[in-house]
DNA sequence: CATTGTTGTTTGTATATGCTAATCTCAAAC
DNA sequence: GTTTGAGATTAGCATATACAAACAACAATG
């Protein structure tokens, strides 16, 4: 597992959570999401295909390798620890730790990651509740989308596009709509193509492509509350 | 004071360092300083220029402008204080700490230093006794080369440009020679071109070109052993 | 003063990363 | 089946970073 650049980590990254975001992973996308012109989508690939990090199918799909998958794994972890430790140890608000670790993940070696994860007390989990490498989400969790009216859920996890936006993490934060946050969801409606909810603190509303990105688990009835105040 | 790049960073930090230890600062040092040929460091120097960073005098000497000395102290700012959390908090051995650090210091956004400064309760020196920009050596500090047979010194600060070589450190650190601890001064042979030192962890000889990287103060005789056991 | 050695510079290349503009390909729509 | 439009690719270019080899400039040394 030889050295990659910045631009490659961020490249195989990138691919990692679209897969895993059931995104279909193709060169328009990465240059969107990378905001960079398709041409040097398409040079990077070349050179991620000769160096044995991805395949492309003859439907031009990429797919990681084994070993581009595992790097990327790698790069993942490093990314939440980092954004686990921006907000739990040195208190940056979770919502704006992702462009800080996006630095950082980058830059630290072997031996940091794994003194870190010590210290840390190897966490499960980043701050917006994405899984580490290795751990899942409970298979309960649904979409916010999904939710029925009626509902009672708890937030799990903030999909991860919708780190990118602060303005929008801003939002979500100054509505509670955070992991571990209990919210009632009031209705869907279809003309405003957007989803209220309502909890101790106060109602809030989010458009269906947001409501989309957001995973949830249902709390029976009898169990609302019991965890989060 | 815009964004540049890693290999920047590391010019402005190099001729920073190489400054502050009254080396000249001329571009063959430098090339052998980042180990890259002479063409090339003249090429970035070029850069350098153009982005007003340094200045080249008549005698081919590089200067910091005001802006690169300001990104250059910035940027050992960064590096000291990695290097502060690494061995403190992280535990990392401190004398393999500046390699980790040497990635984290580009990596660092303004609000991740400000932060781990208040984490780190705004430490002055990093663990080699290097002070932090705007911090001082004591004024009765010399270098062990300067130190007479007969006395009895406290190690200060291990000069940065021995921090490169881990073999060299993992030594110092098996004899103790490092900040705080106290060695009392046996004898320098020109022969041998080395000075032996004699603490209560046991003897030791360092190699001249050593001890003159080395920086100490010298601890009166009715003082000895007062700080540290 | 001529020689030598150190340092700086030029020349010629190479690679990674980026762009725009033009073009190609192919599936879906008409 | 022809058109259209999305996406992929090519061509042409620019910049930062690297190298080796050749050469220039200049100081030191004999």
């Amino acid at each position: 597992m030889t050295e990659h650049s910045k631009v490659i980590e961020e490249y195989l990254l990138t691919l990692y959570k679209m897969k895993r975001a059931g995104e279909p992973a193709k060169a328009v996308t990465l240059a969107n999401r990378l905001d960079t012109s398709p041409p040097t989508v398409h040079a990077t690939i070349l050179r991620m295909q000769r160096d044995g990090l991805v395949n492309v199918t003859k439907t031009k799909e990429l797919a990681l390798t084994k070993e581009g998958q595992s790097i990327a794994e790698d790069i993942a972890y490093r990314h939440n620890l980092s954004e686990y430790f921006l907000c739990n140890t040195l208190g940056i608000p979770w919502y704006e730790v992702h462009q800080h670790a996006h630095l950082l993940e980058h830059a630290m070696t072997p031996m940091v990651v794994e003194k870190l994860a010590e210290f840390l007390g190897k966490p499960e989990f980043c701050p917006h509740g994405t899984p580490m490498p290795g751990t899942e989400l409970p298979e309960n969790t649904i979409t916010l989308m999904e939710a029925q009216p009626g509902m009672t859920v708890e937030v799990a996890m903030i999909g991860e596009v919708l780190e990118d936006s602060v303005d929008l993490m801003k939002i979500l934060h100054e509505h509670k709509v955070m992991p571990g946050k209990q919210h009632k969801v009031i209705e869907k409606t279809e003309v405003m193509r957007s989803i209220s909810l309502e909890s101790k603190d106060g109602p809030s509303s989010l458009p269906f492509h947001v409501a989309e990105k957001i995973f949830v688990i249902e709390i029976p009835k009898d169990k609302k509350r019991s965890i989060q105040p």
